[in-house]
This record gives structure tokens, sequence and C-alpha cells, in this order.
DNA sequence: AAAATAGTCTATCGTCTTGGTAGGCTATTT
DNA sequence: AAATAGCCTACCAAGACGATAGACTATTTT
């Protein structure tokens, strides 16, 4: 299951999708149009930015913005970093790899299943962006 | 993520599978070859039962048997009893359902995509069982 | 320069989940 | 009756999760 932190992450990301080039969004308009509780989202905005994702601008007139355009943001990569692995097990894991303890790799049923669904999730998260989630 | 305890009962189960029809497994033997901790192990066993996934047998000679064979078994079923949700929203969960709030299902892209990262999932896990644990 | 604005940082907090343990109880066999 | 082996209830420590507080810094306006 995605934490509310990632959802939050992602209806902020939503929202600022749709505001992109036109200036700085204040953290608290995101947080009354997306009903996020604001401090939280504070946290979340400034993770997001020290990931590259967004930006942000201090003083009157400040606020975040998209860094890039929303068809160059991976949903993966917003899952990945707010959220944690994708895989279903550490030992298929391509981001998050750990070795199985007591567990041979190459003859484990379970691995090669979670390593199934693992691509079939990718196959999605990787092949979306933010741009998808404006409807 | 699957948590620790499904792991230990995906290990167990597939420990069970390769005796299928051999008689009741004694709790502390699949602890020991699987190297889980017995206590723990208890619990999930019961759960199992309970589930009625596997049935047991009490006093000398007893122990824990696969309650059908291992192909009748499909893996989202234990997932769902042992870790819960497959799918990565409430809202798109068939089985754990919940409304989103503030956010039209209709309208959701966040919904969309992760209904067919469920059902990419789905379509692995449904179809699998335990005999597929076995190599 | 001062005041206002708005993001940044650090710390804390209550609650729930996770992983694991303890010990007594009950049913079944020998 | 004694031994075996699962059943049940309770508990606990550590960490994650969701959220909040408050002081600090950078930028802009007056």
């Amino acid at each position: 299951m995605l934490s509310k932190k990632s959802q939050y992450a992602f209806k902020a990301l939503a929202y600022l999708a749709t505001k992109y080039n036109q200036g700085p969004v204040l953290i608290s308009e995101i947080a009354k149009k997306k009903k996020i509780p604001l401090k939280f989202l504070e946290n979340i905005l400034l993770e997001l930015k020290k990931a590259d994702i967004l930006d942000s601008k201090k003083g009157k007139g400040g606020g975040y913005f998209l860094n890039k355009s929303p068809e160059k943001v991976k949903m993966a990569t917003v899952i990945r970093l707010i959220n944690g692995p994708i895989a279903m097990l550490p030992c298929v894991s391509l981001y998050f790899y750990e070795r199985c303890k007591n567990c041979d790799e190459k003859h484990c049923g379970l691995h090669d299943m979670m390593l199934e669904v693992r691509d079939a999730t990718l196959n999605i998260v990787e092949n979306r962006t933010l741009k998808d989630l404006i409807v």
C-alpha cells in the first residue's frame, strides 16, 4: 500500500503539474485545495525539492513549482522516493536490493514469482509520469 | 513490501507443500528447517489453519499439513490473509476497498494508474499457487 | 533599515504495526 | 496418568506513520 504521505505527494504534484510554467504556488494554497495538513505538506515538498523534482522561491511571490515538465517526472521515481521499494521482496528490488538469508535465489519459487510481479508493476510506473495524473 | 511474517508463511507453506500427503509435520521441524522463530511460526500456522489452508493434529504423531493440494492454494489468498491488500490504494482494492476522500474516482489519474498496477499484479498472483513455489 | 512574506530546519509526539516471546491450557495418544 | 503437541491469551520493545511546533533564514517590499 502507498502511504498517506505518498498519496499527499501525488496530489500535490498533480496540482503543481496543472500549474506548470505559471510561477510559484504557495504551500498553503496546495494544502487548502488538496486538503493536506500544512506542516506535513511542507516536509513532503521539501523532500521533493531535495530530490530535484521541485524547486522553490522564498519571500513574497514565492512558493513551489515543478523543476521540469510533468512528462519528465516518472511515477516510479516519486514512489521510490516517498514510499520506498516498489518490489514485494528485497531480493527482487532494483533500488533497494538485499540478498535473501537462508534462501538460494537461483532456486526459489517465491523469488521468481515476485520478480514477475515487480516487472509487471515497473512496466507501468516506469512509463507513466505526472502528466498522466492530469485527467 | 511483503512483511517478514508473509515471507515466513510462504516458506512454511512451501515446505508443507513438498510434504503433501505425507502426514502431519511438527511446527518445530518447520521452524528448524526454515529458520523461523518457533513461537512466531505457531501464530502464523494457526492463522493459516483458521483460514482453512492448513489443518492440524494434536498429540503424538501430530503436526500441521496442507488441507488441500498445493495447486489449489492461490498466492493471492495467502497474501491477502497474512499481508493485507494487494492493491496500492484502498480505492482500487477488491477485498479491502475504501472510498477516496476528496477525490472523484471517475476523474482521478492516480486511481486509473493504480488500477492498472493492481490488475497486472493480480494477473500473476491469482494464477499462481503453492505448487509454483516448489522448484 | 525595517517589516512582511514564505520557505527551511530540527525536534517532538501519540498511535499503530511489526516481530517476537512467555506461559499456561486443551486435546490426543501411549 | 504421563507425555506429546497444538491452542490461546497476553505482553513487550522497536520502529514506522501521521502530524505538529517553533525557531531560523532568505527574499521582497515599503
